[in-house]
DNA sequence: GTTCTGACA
DNA sequence: TGTCAGTA
């Protein structure tokens, strides 16, 4: 399994990805990633982190899938089935209503404090490319 | 020296 | 996407 503990600076994490430091930070500026942070307010990003990114690259290089559009997609998971909400929870959920505006719920839920999200199963178990195929590939069958 | 935010070519 | 300023 890939770490989750947050080790690679910003300089570090670029180079593993071969793109610059803006760019990273940008990935995060449109709600793509949810680095940790530390007091400071520097930035360290986990292996999980690196492996997210990568599979972001992918999708805009060779699948040709916009930053919008990987959002759309993020947008899409179903966050109150895997934290099992219930009916009632969800209809109240701001979070669970966000999903008009195309943000991922990491987006909306703790705004301020870095390291809930981050946490989080909706945001972790999608840091791999083929785990996300598979959930649309799951989601596409149920649907047809 | 490195990173941060914000701004601009 | 790159780069520069002014900080911490």
């Amino acid at each position: 399994m890939l770490s989750d503990t947050p080790v690679y600076p910003i300089s570090v994490a670029a180079r593993l990805l071969n793109i610059s430091v803006h760019t990273v930070r940008m990935y995060e500026r449109e709600g793509l990633i949810v680095p940790f942070k530390k007091k400071t307010g520097h930035r360290l990003y986990s292996e999980l982190d690196i492996e997210r990114l990568n599979c972001i690259r992918r999708a805009i290089n060779q699948s040709k899938i916009s930053i919008a559009g990987i959002k759309t997609i993020y947008t899409m998971i179903p966050c109150w089935q895997i934290n099992k909400c219930s009916e009632q929870a969800r209809k109240n959920c701001i979070v669970y209503n966000s999903n008009v505006q195309n943000q991922p719920c990491w987006t909306i839920k703790n705004k301020d404090e870095r390291g809930e999200c981050r946490k989080c199963k909706v945001y972790n178990n999608f840091a791999d490319c083929q785990i996300i195929k598979a959930a649309i590939i799951n989601i596409t069958k149920g649907n047809s």
